[in-house]
DNA sequence: ACAATAGTGTCTGTGAGACAGTATCGA
DNA sequence: TCGATACTGTCTCACAGACACTATTGT
């Protein structure tokens, strides 16, 4: 859509003062959920290059020629994960000076949340490299992180466990068709207290609707499963 | 603290690929609101060059060398208003590849806020162009608005009266020491519907501390002067 | 029959919403 | 005394929290 010099490219280019302003990478970085075995887990990767070598980082690529924001972080998944069309949402943006100590870098950072059923096929172009890690016991532990990826990732925990009180982006981290006490283990788990199977049901009902499967198999009572509800607002 | 040529930086150089991957101008662009005769008003310039001259466009300035992206936001009111130490946050990265038709420019939005008697005061050096507009009548009006500017009113305008319904930014919209009709019809104006003063009173409450000044000289009941309470959590 | 988990009925306290009442100023 | 606005008391209702109860499977 856009040559490489527009009309007027020229004139800003000349009003363009190096010593002032500097031209920057932009980078995004993809901070991937999922639940499994009981756990908020995250999709990190491991260095191997020069600035932090060895280190943990957050998947990230740089925003390429001609493409949105949107479209480098759906890029970015697709080439870590192999999937598409999962939920994804702009977080924040971190641009201290020093944050890449090659040159300057801003990195906008995105939260993909995915169930752990589409993401067990995950197989990216790199996944030699990837790994799904607890985020509780990622941040707890000393190991260390590239860049400033921890704090990235403690405000996305934040957020995350903020969202999950007053929105339904909880769904997108089970399968399409869930039971409840699936669905209940999710927010117990992202938001780290126990609830009320009474409340919580009570809580979840305009956002869902009856399927006519069950469960099978279990010594006990089955329970029916659910879809999302497609109307409804919700909200942010 | 970062050279120019830090370690790192030829090597890094040396692997990027110009055809895939572009160096970027980053903007911060400011939204900065206050309340005026009963109005929401925000800040705004005219434009005098090239792209969209003559159209009006939020305010925003270049992120320099070396600067954060909060300094740049501040530096940027600084000039615009003359003021320092008002509130600000970071709201959303724009980045759609012609959103500027000269060369990529990715625009990081901050919101701000300020009291009406701090504005009255404004001063800073390139208030020539400056206007204070209602914003509701702005974004009704037809008049064009410079590149995604009116999109990016639009969304910081959704958040503003989100975030002023579960936090206690809308105190940054008073003076320091306000009345109780006041604030209420800070909250008013922003929500845009009519509050309980009764109701206001008890949500409020938690929020404020007591002076001993009271309004004078009006034809009925003085009011308290009131003043924000430091502490307690205020959310987000 | 029993263990185990799914699912429901209902009591309670808290807080928002609505409205009526009282208080205190200048004229 | 009166008009005008500040401030308060209280009723109602919806909803979150807590807990006890019923339901349905495999063994």
């Amino acid at each position: 859509m856009m040559s490489s010099h527009s009309p007027g490219e020229e004139e800003f280019l000349k009003n363009y003062d190096p010593g002032l302003y500097e031209r920057i990478s932009v980078a995004v970085d993809l901070l991937t959920f999922t639940v499994e075995d009981d756990c908020l887990k995250i999709l990190m990767v491991r260095r191997g290059e020069h600035p932090f070598a060895g280190c943990l980082a957050l998947p990230g690529v740089f925003v390429g020629r001609g493409e949105t924001l949107d479209e480098a972080a759906m890029r970015g998944v697709l080439e870590e994960t192999g999937l598409s069309g999962i939920y994804y949402e702009q977080l924040y943006t971190w641009g201290d000076p020093d944050r890449d100590p090659r040159t300057r870098v801003i990195s906008v950072s995105y939260m993909n949340l995915v169930s752990r059923d589409k993401l067990s096929f995950r197989a990216g172009r790199r996944t030699t490299e990837a790994v799904l890690l607890p985020v509780r016991e990622l941040l707890d532990s000393g190991e260390k992180i590239a860049f400033d990826h921890r704090r990235i990732i403690e405000y996305a925990l934040w957020r995350l466990r903020n969202k999950v009180e007053y929105t339904d982006i909880a769904f997108h981290l089970v399968p399409e068709e869930f039971t409840l006490p699936e669905l209940q283990r999710v927010y117990e788990i992202v938001l780290g207290k126990p609830l009320f199977k009474a409340n919580f049901r009570k809580k979840v009902a305009p956002m869902i609707e009856e399927t006519d499967r069950y469960t099978a198999g279990e010594a006990h009572r089955p329970s029916r499963y659910y879809r999302r509800r497609e109307n409804e607002n919700q909200a942010l």
